[in-house]
DNA sequence: CGGCAACTTGAAATAATTCAAAAGTAGTGG
DNA sequence: CCACTACTTTTGAATTATTTCAAGTTGCCG
């Protein structure tokens, strides 16, 4: 009998959604089963390669997605060529400006990259009939301008040495979805290049370097190579971020 | 006869509402005369002075206003006393963080500011049985989004002298909320003291002015005192501000 | 008119960039 | 498996943009 159960509840869900992480933490979270049977049918799972181009700046915006996993770059180019990281966002973000026909920033794969696409107009009646869904969408458009506000705070006051710290502050609380906020340490694999972290960090890719060099002197972090980071203390890295509000 | 119609038109909206800005533009744009009743029944005018504290950091949220008119700013402070100004906000915009109970950021008044502000509660009860009012908030989220990441490339890869033609050019932009974005000379009053500016800007006080100093000896500006700006060309204020997209 | 805060200007100090080169890492094909 | 190339990262030295420190000047409000 507890198997009928499970067959009940599994079998109205779509196939391709029953074991997605966005139906658990992403947008998809609030669906009902007719609704995400809807949603999937005009649903398109796909893998980007690290660097790949996933929307172009200024195109028409033809669809959104669901990060199943990986970490995706939101850049802004200028005339000049001067470029800036203006965003991460990491499974089980939902990627897109939703209510735009195009936008000035795009969306370029920082690692290999897998979503769940959809068109943009699916999307769009599936918002008017479920206000569940928009609010989703709210929070997390509030999630992001909380984060891009701390982000402005760093580009604006810190220094190179705390922004690169709160680089790998940010890293490391958001590369993992599942994992909680412990003190624990942690080893993680840095999804960004010294390229990508000076765009982000609105430094130099030299600068970068040298700033890595001393936390790692200074015993904040480890290195293995150069792309897997040790951290000792989380705590510790987030003193060297001076990112405690008073 | 068609006064009747006026009256009719009018009777149902209460009385505080009838010539507010906030009704054609702001959030309650959305909201029927029996919401917009329930809603000026909390409602309370509120008028702040210049560098008046509005809503502190750390603390409760107890209220949300709209902004009448004036200038409102929204500022992080870090531990050593640094500071930094995440956002400025303008007439008729929402003012607020929805949804949580405290945030780390400040608003406080730029320039002399009136508010309507309501209990969180009242605006909480109304999202629930208005959708269309979610959704207004759910697009002035994104907007406030764009120009974070907008002022994140701002911060993060422009000159001193960028940096300030660039908020001039936000203020040439935004002071007016009437003043469509056309190319005639403009004349208006800086609602921030330099020491504001350098806090937006991710500057001190001395570059702030030097750079200020600077625009007006290349002609793309002229002042009159301290605080009244003339632009004779936006589309050359614009240029100096380096945001053209490509 | 006086006084205080806001703003400007100058000179020295500093943080970060630029330019240059070396060292490490990864992928390819013989 | 090693050699070859291309790319990424590190390190060093010189240069530059911005800050810091220190006076001045201007402008505003009582």
């Amino acid at each position: 009998m507890s198997n009928k159960r499970v067959d009940i509840h599994n079998s109205n869900i779509p196939q391709v959604c029953v074991a997605c992480e966005a139906r658990h933490h992403g947008v998809c979270g609030t669906l009902t089963p007719a609704q995400l049977t809807k949603l999937s049918q005009t649903t398109n799972k796909h893998i980007y390669s690290p660097d790949e181009e996933m929307v172009p700046a200024g195109g028409e915006i033809s669809h959104y997605s669901n990060i199943l996993s990986g970490v995706v770059k939101l850049t802004r180019l200028m005339a000049d060529g001067r470029q800036q990281i203006v965003g991460l966002q990491f499974a089980p973000d939902f990627l897109g400006r939703p209510f735009r026909a195009s936008s000035d920033i795009s969306a370029e794969a920082a690692t290999e990259v897998r979503v769940c696409a959809f068109p943009k107009s699916t999307l769009e009646e599936l918002v008017n009939e479920a206000p569940e869904l928009e609010h989703k969408l709210h929070e997390q458009a509030l999630k992001e301008l909380d984060e891009a506000r701390e982000w402005i705070l760093t580009l604006g006051r810190k220094t190179a040495t705390e922004k690169v710290a709160s680089f790998l502050y940010l890293i490391a609380t958001h590369i993992d979805p599942e994992r909680s906020l412990d003190t624990a340490p942690m080893r993680f694999e840095l999804p960004l290049k010294r390229a990508d972290i000076a765009d982000f960090l609105g430094l130099t890719i030299e600068t970068v370097s040298r700033q890595i060099t001393k936390l790692r002197k200074s015993g904040i972090i480890e290195l293995e190579g150069t792309r897997i980071v040790i951290v000792p203390s989380i705590a510790a890295l987030r003193r060297a971020s001076a990112s405690d509000s008073f």
